[in-house]
DNA sequence: TAGATTGTTAATCGATTAACAATC
DNA sequence: TAGATTGTTAATCGATTAACAATC
């Protein structure tokens, strides 16, 4: 019997970033043909406390985990692709074909993810027309016909900060409902329209700043 | 006066990553020849509370605001990059010259945010010697010499998952303090040894799953 | 049975926001 | 002066961890 997921709200934005690590280790464990596996040793493995660990499966997972025993690694890996949605994939337009918009447009990894980029935007006419991998680069007029054909929700931006602005402006006029904004610039949008920063410098800072903060300590003693 | 900055204790991490955001909106205001700024257009340009931004410039700026003309912009800008380090470069390597270590290899950006990757190791043959801008490509077996030299101690990994882990060890071997690891593993490294995961995966798991939860409660109005 | 492991309730911790007095 | 804006203290919110009873 399956169990009904009455508490789905303690899904929180935190759980949900971790999920995909479990998702990859599991599905490992699988692969290997391990049966069975506790929140302990998902825990040490990534570095997280285990009550952490079963608080954020029992919010995806179908079956409870048994004690003694732990999760079915099998069950376990259907119910977290399921939760992502990694088994139906989520259609997206990439707009930007500069080197980082060719990796994000070449790499099929993120297919495993649940997301496929169907297409790539360009406003360098000669960009239009090739192919990268299956995937065609179209001149920026096309976005709004195909957006709205296909009922694609899902943006992408990998063009220099400077543009970033108004290829979120047409995305958005287009259709578009999320934005996933590889530039580092703040994007102004209407309320209901989603935005994910993908933020090196955030990301550089915390590290480097714990890094100085790290050595200051080691050398005082 | 420079204020005694007897709290730095109150910059978290979140702050940290918040900083940057500053520096970058401010510094543009500093461009545009504007004299001062208050945490209210900050935190309107940011999409943050109002609050929550003198709190956090509390903790980095050297001098504090003042009632009705808020903080001056010079002044901020430069006790910001000097919080982040952005004034004198901290020098890095990278493993794995793909596609994606390319584009960091050869983005002089960085530098504008306190970071200067100096060289490229990869264990491709073919790429030893060559020069991508002006970072030389090296074999791995350099890599140690060539930390101690120079006494490097942030190291970006850029090969491919299954083989993230092993450069790591590599790295930490070498001496490297810091780890700003892309790709998309756990990395088990010694507790003084710090790791900053860049992990798509898990950004596009937050973003899909927020779509999925906004569609559906648009359709049940 | 004994003990490993679970899920849940309560406590703690940390970050954000609200309230407000101070002041240019 | 009046009012915009600051910095700080207290309240709230959210996420993590500790404690513990339940059970295979």
């Amino acid at each position: 019997m399956s169990k009904q997921n009455t508490h789905s709200l303690v899904v929180t934005k935190s759980t949900l970033s971790r999920l995909p690590l479990y998702y990859s280790f599991v599905s490992r464990l699988q692969t290997e043909g391990v049966s069975h596996v506790s929140s302990a040793l998902i825990a040490q493995h990534l570095n997280l406390n285990p009550v952490l660990v079963r608080k954020d499966l029992a919010g995806v997972s179908s079956v409870e985990g048994k004690p003694r025993t732990g999760f079915e690694v099998t069950q376990l890996v259907k119910d977290i692709s399921n939760y992502l949605g990694y088994n139906k994939l989520d259609e997206a337009i990439l707009v930007g074909v500069g080197s980082l918009g060719r990796i994000l447009l070449t790499n099929t990894e993120f297919e495993n993810f649940g997301l496929k980029i169907v297409v790539g935007f360009d406003k360098d006419t000669n960009l239009w027309g090739i192919q990268l991998g299956d995937k065609h680069i179209l001149p920026m007029e096309k976005m709004e016909s195909l957006v709205q054909r296909l009922g694609i929700r899902i943006g992408i931006i990998t063009v220099p900060d400077d543009q970033a602005q108004a290829v979120c402006d047409q995305m958005v006029k287009c259709g578009i409902k999320a934005i996933w904004n590889f530039a580092f610039v703040p994007l102004k949008v209407p309320e209901n329209i989603l935005v994910k920063n993908e933020n090196l410098p955030s990301s550089l800072a915390v590290l480097s700043h714990q890094l100085a903060k790290s050595m200051a300590s080691q050398s005082k003693q």
